[in-house]
DNA sequence: ATGCTGCGCTGATCCACATCAGTCGTCGCT
DNA sequence: AGCGACGACTGATGTGGATCAGCGCAGCAT
């Protein structure tokens, strides 16, 4: 029996994946590696690194303007590739720092294009997790760009409970989620003074807490039409692709 | 000889594409048709179509909120896949609106899935492709999070610029350019009114000048500076996977 | 015990950009 | 010739969120 993994389990979401392809998928996975908080793993503009993929924890890719300012693009969280954009486009555009400490495997890009060779399918499979995670960034984008804060706050929040309900992190309820309001900031352009403000209205308004290192959806229905929140796109049901 | 259609061109930037490669690649294309600018060929929420291979013309990818409001998350220009993504995800996050009149080929995808299978290599280009494209939209989110609104219209307009350079429509000088103010401000997240200011101003400043259709860089370095353009994710000379 | 650092939290002030309410010029349509 | 429609453009006024300047608390090193 192969192990079911993040990674398998979100492939697995889409492309109903065969014995020879899991096992093909698994063979793919070298050192098994960690990392500690806020030590970058990947610094923009270096030119070549390994891809990892995540097994615990998170972290997040951001990009630096010579002003200081950053902009946190994504997270990712246990199932998530890190790095590979990077490695396709031999030079990382943006930087990767472990949110919480971390466990990653390493993976030899060489070998996931020979594995794409064995089982094209598995090409399929990374190409539309890919695509679900520019997904995941137009939404951040429309977030930034035309939302008010608390809006941005709300659908933010939310969109990544449905993440991680995903792999079995999170619910209805809530998850655990080990972000500052200064990574919060970073990733919605506010300040975090700002994101104190808005977590307090949306407290105040029964509708999400943030405290402690956990994400309570106090009252989930109203969130998501407060937020015009949307999960079609990671809302089916069993594999696309048989 | 094989035809050398924009999407050889940028394909053939990163992969070196062979003979039977190519070949399988124009086998791809079928229909040829054409859509009028303004009438949308993709709506949000639909749930299956066809996807596009641009060849004249330019098109925008872009959400639309309840309240009315609109963030245009991407421009497509000759040689970019249309709705590529939506395929994959099987639903469609988002509209697609040809900005002016444009012709396009569809193609299959069960073909280009085939197409994989066949020459794995294709999957490699058009998994980059998708990459570089997932770097433009995280570019565009940090142009809106963390850039004032000066800054954000010149990087965006250098971007265009670079892009439309590596298909060999415009160059250091400028390009030709359908868009709209309001076009503009959609993707930019500012009120057309505001990006006339802007503008405006960059036009006294002596940077760039967008009128009747054309956008000049009258000092593209002085631009560059200004915006803190980094053009080097998309400046590779030569394929880097032969 | 004492300071130091990171994180959450708050009030006062300021400014970049939105919104409102127009003008003007150029199409294409009848 | 007249009339919308559309796009570029402008001034006056309003506001969301940044910035500044600060407090409180917990954990940790000295």
């Amino acid at each position: 029996m192969i192990e079911n993994t993040p990674l398998v389990r979100k492939l697995g979401a889409f492309v109903a994946l065969s014995d020879p392809e899991l096992s093909v998928l698994a063979s793919l996975h070298k050192r098994r590696r960690t990392f500690v908080a806020g030590r970058d793993l990947v610094h923009q503009g270096q030119s070549y690194q390994a891809a990892y993929i995540l097994a615990s924890g998170w972290a997040c890719s951001y990009k630096l303007l010579e002003d200081g300012q950053r902009q946190i693009v994504d997270f990712q969280i246990p199932g998530d590739f890190l790095g590979l954009r990077s490695v396709l486009l031999h030079v990382s555009d943006h930087s990767i720092e472990p949110v919480s400490d971390i466990e990653v495997t390493e993976i030899h890009v060489a070998d996931l294009l020979d594995a794409f060779a064995q089982t094209p399918r598995l090409a399929t499979a990374v190409l539309w997790a890919a695509s679900r995670d520019e997904a995941m960034v137009v939404e951040h984008l429309v977030d930034v760009g035309r939302r008010d804060a608390a809006e941005r706050m709300a659908h933010f929040l939310l969109e990544l409970g449905a993440r991680l309900a995903l792999v079995g992190l999170g619910n209805k309820d809530g998850y655990a989620c080990p972000l500052t309001q200064y990574h919060l900031a970073d990733a919605l352009g506010l300040s975090a003074v700002h994101v104190n403000r808005v977590l307090r209205q949306l407290r105040e308004a029964g509708m999400i807490t943030f405290r402690d290192g956990f994400v309570a959806f106090d009252d989930y229905d109203q969130l998501v039409k407060f937020a015009q929140f949307d999960p079609s796109y990671m809302d089916h049901k069993g594999p696309i692709l048989r």
